[in-house]
DNA sequence: ATTAAAATATGATAATTGTCATACATTGAA
DNA sequence: TTCAATGTATGACAATTATCATATTTTAAT
């Protein structure tokens, strides 16, 4: 069992407010997982029972619509808590969290982690914000899907990947999403966001290689997304 | 300067649970204010320093997209809070908040609320319990837009404004939006939304009169919104 | 009451996007 | 390797939605 002090991706979370002792505490409760690409950690509908750390990986959180589709709602990257929204509302969870890539996560019990915010103003404190930080984003996501159009979004979300998740060696984005999963998160058809995507790749603002895509012309793809 | 012991509403809120000597201090500090139908609380960008409590009358978060149009992002009604998001990101607000009745509202100090949040666990816990409602509500509404056609939101909509905000005497909706406010909460065009409903109201399913709007086929819609 | 301004309504049309069909490419399992 | 399965790509077409123009109605100010 690895030692939750020593863990770097802590310090990126809100878990960074916790003390020496609370880590210890935490330490000796939690579990660790591996998961594989494609797996799911939990499915929209299911309780969970505590919250998830990502040490290592991508996955994305989706919800199924009544026409069948799933729709993105937010990637998370290592550093990042899973399943606290839930956890706090007491009730099952609102989104499905599957891997993007094979990744290495931490399981914290509810009441541990339930403990923490009764002794550590802090701790509560850095939730709070990061939850703020997650409704900020979504009020974002939600007008641009309302009223921008779908070519301006696939922009948009290609600059975020960009941004977000970086470049392979070869300027490609380093996270792979399938063009079924790109299409879930700027809410479009898989068949819309292929042909948007040739279509980038014509005017040469993007490259593709089989599903790699690589970002050609930056400036450009910017003024696309508005 | 009233009391908040009394006030009715805040047993509807996060402040519930306040206690009598938190409640005395708050009483001390707050501010009230009468705004009027159409004036805005405060704007996208500006800082807040504090937060809203709604007496009275309902009220409306939006953002201006790059488009010109403004999305509208949610309602908010009496008892609820008004501002917390920002205060507590310690960011200039996101969402601009205009009074769609004549509004009371109570100003509480950042300062105080601040203090609650280390002196008092269950308010600490009430109000993030209340933004991972808001989380849900607004992933459910990303959903809904990238998801569904105009008309399945409109129908949507229409529901959740009778349900939310309830009938006059008559059976019309209470909660009066032009339609442009209308176009704005479902994400389309003032036009589309005109057609729509004048749709709705050929076949039955609604009736228009002037700008008021009474459900009349609750089920039909139902069904329509999926 | 009169009039200008704003909101609502509707038509015509174009642009966007989704759906279905099908072809091609890639991947992984036997 | 070979083949099936899956993912990617593209065409044809239909449906949805936006835009612009223009009435019509309502509202509010003088």
């Amino acid at each position: 069992m690895s030692k939750c002090e020593q863990c770097i991706v802590r310090q990126f979370s809100s878990l960074k407010a916790l003390g020496k002792e609370e880590l210890l505490k935490m330490a000796e409760c939690k579990t660790s997982y591996s998961i594989k690409k494609g797996e799911s950690i939990f499915e929209e509908g299911e309780i969970t029972n505590g919250i998830y750390c990502i040490k290592d990986g991508v996955c994305k959180l989706s919800k199924l619509s009544s026409n069948g589709k799933d729709q993105i709602v937010k990637l998370v990257k290592p550093g990042e808590l899973l399943g606290q929204h839930s956890m706090i509302s007491d009730e099952p969870a609102n989104l499905s969290a599957v891997a993007l890539e094979n990744m290495e996560v931490c399981f914290i019990p509810k009441t541990e982690i339930m403990q923490f915010f009764t002794q550590n103003n802090n701790f509560s404190m850095n939730v709070m914000k990061s939850i703020c930080g997650d409704l900020k984003e979504a009020d974002h996501h939600m007008v641009a899907i309302a009223q921008k159009s779908v070519k301006e979004r696939l922009a948009g979300t290609l600059l975020y990947l960009e941004e977000t998740f970086g470049t392979d060696s070869n300027g490609f984005l380093r996270l792979q999403l399938s063009r079924e999963e790109l299409a879930g998160m700027i809410g479009t058809a898989t068949e819309s966001c292929i042909r948007l995507l040739s279509e980038l790749n014509k005017s040469e603002l993007i490259e593709l290689v089989g599903k790699k895509i690589k970002i050609k012309d930056k400036s450009k793809l910017q003024r696309l997304s508005n």
